[in-house]
DNA sequence: CTGAAAGCGCTTACAG
DNA sequence: CTGAAAGCGCTTACAG
């Protein structure tokens, strides 16, 4: 800007105050050390004097300087790049586990990448070790289901990329998993229709794909069992963890004379579209017919009547789970930590009520 | 790992086949040419001998070798990677946007950094700056509202970064602009409540800051006045773009005595919100209310009944954007391109009535 | 049409 | 505790 200096060439020797970035030869010259010992402070090793490593940082402080975290990453051989590998059709999950991992990551250096995939394409695989060899990828969270697939463990391995994984149950070592618990969730939502007497209750499931789907099936189960109840096949639908889908599963539950009392949808998309085949087939919510979704998205508050539902904090997740990627790795196994996992609760609103006998 | 050769040093000695990848250095060893030559190729400068450049690729192709953007990117002083720059409260916004700016990028090389701001905090000028400067992103998508910023752009001109600013009208150069027309939009939504017979049209807004909701209110004004009517202040309420938002308003607007037969609300999330109003002050829409939301996003199939509303295509804009974003610049003026735009168009559902007498 | 040299802004051995 | 040299994988002048 104000550069009055004559320009000149070589690392040292170019004007100061020119219109560019500080690098870290600028750094050295004015503090009066080699650039060596600023990478040192930069890289926080502990083997500087701290008068020397208080004088560099003050002038890092007084020309704004800030390294390239490309350079870096060329000498470092990665990039200071997080990414989101996700396949969940589910845009509010996708932006909710976006802003947790962008909670996470603030202020760390790591700008976070976002990397839709499709788990059925054949190139699946072959694209994913592509983006992440080729970008350098510090590391990526991965989340359900491209998470619970085993192929994909390996090929980060291989390309020497961090991951974390988030599934409803653990799958890798702890210091690698983030862990949803979505049993306790669909214990939680069968315990709550049981407690309002419901003995009839349906269940509408995700893809089979989905490990969540699964488990929220298996903590109904849990509860059913409890209470000396089971699950029928005949109050069983497969849905896709989409609105069409729990229509479609929704009239085909509710359309049978032996139809249950109650709904437990493994997510609240399908139990928003149940709610409209009640609706269709004039069968009143909550009244006749009991519902309870899963996620407690905005849609559970969005319909009519407001969703009972289980709530998992996804952005937490996100945020938990982009700490625990970026926070260095203990070396001694005995110091592991623990894998972290989340609670989920249920949520009671007004799709849900008493039996009415 | 699996590298027996005698380690060498030297950028030409080294032991091809070791488990690393590919530079630009083995290309040019393999196809005996000089690597600026191999620059050259990669670069698509027109001055390379056709058997060269295609031996040259043959290379390439069989060894797997894909440039390092680090690597260029610290040699051309910039990122190969494009921001997305949005304050948008809507999930949904983000993630359709988001889906479309990675349509237009696939195969590009370029990849996607997001990046939430708000244009409300003090910082707001500065953090964009430090993040489009140290991370030297080749270019920005800015959405509404922070794409209608006007202290912006110079920022990024500033840090030679370019940028395409989405917007309801035109604000900056053609080759800068995607363009809504969200005044399209609402005129379109006026006109189909003036057809349905009604005269008492309310308006909810979103926040003053964005431009979307001045626009789709001029859209509805222009509307009436075409057949005679105007929009008197009582029957107008000022929203946030949020679902609660549209709670409040349409308790508001329907509570009154002379309570309009049809509201515009400026978007599908506040449509919901008058719907649940609607719904708590017993109106039944649409026989009592006729209600027109904006977006079409997904809540808008999800309420009961499904919302009449504007369709604004979302992930097309995006697309647009980030192609628009990467093409490189026409040099004379006269070849530059036009301002692209889109067209939104009315989706009628169950909303929206024929006024009843 | 092609190449040798220097450089982008950092870090890793290797010395001292 | 600190530094001079070489290197990460590319590209930009500058030559020829």
């Amino acid at each position: 800007m104000n550069d009055s200096a004559p320009r000149r060439r070589g690392e040292t020797a170019r004007a100061p105050g020119a219109n560019r970035r500080p690098t870290i030869n600028d750094v050295a010259r004015l503090a009066n050390v080699s650039k060596k010992t600023v990478s040192r402070v930069i890289n926080n090793a502990p083997s500087v004097k701290s008068e020397t490593r208080e004088a560099i940082m003050r002038v890092m402080h007084e020309i704004g300087y800030a390294p390239d975290p490309q350079a870096r990453g060329l000498a470092l051989r990665r990039a200071f790049l997080v990414g989101l590998i996700y396949d969940n059709p589910n845009p509010q999950y996708v932006v909710n586990m976006q802003q947790g991992l962008l909670d996470g990551l603030a202020g760390s250096g790591y700008e976070l990448v976002v990397h839709p995939c499709n788990r059925a394409s054949p190139t699946f695989l072959s694209d994913l070790s592509a983006f992440v060899v080729r970008q350098k990828l510090y590391g990526v969270v991965l989340t359900p289901s491209a998470s619970e697939d085993e192929r994909v463990p390996p090929i980060l391995d291989e390309a020497g990329c961090e991951y974390v994984r988030i599934a409803s149950v653990s799958l890798d070592d702890a210091s690698r998993m983030i862990i949803s618990n979505d049993q306790i969730g669909g214990a939680a939502a069968g315990r709550h229709l049981i407690a309002l007497g419901h003995r009839e209750i349906g269940f509408v499931s995700g893809p089979p794909s989905f490990r969540s789907s699964h488990e929220r099936r298996r903590g109904l189960e849990t509860a059913l069992e409890e209470a000396g109840l089971s699950l029928p096949a005949r109050l069983t639908c497969e849905g896709a963890y989409t609105f069409e889908s729990g229509i479609e599963c929704g009239a085909a539950l509710l359309s049978k004379p032996d139809r249950p009392s109650a709904i437990f949808a493994a997510n609240d998309e399908m139990a928003a579209g149940i709610l409209q085949a009640a609706r269709a087939l004039d069968i009143r919510v909550p009244d006749e017919l009991s519902i309870v979704g899963y996620d407690d998205f905005e849609v559970a508050a969005r319909v009519w009547p407001r969703l009972t539902t289980v709530r998992s904090p996804t952005r937490d997740i996100g945020r938990m789970a982009a700490e625990k990627l970026i926070t260095p790795k203990p070396v001694a196994k005995s110091a592991e930590a623990d894998a972290e996992e989340v609670v989920p609760v249920l949520i009671e609103r007004a799709s849900t009520a008493v039996l009415a006998h």
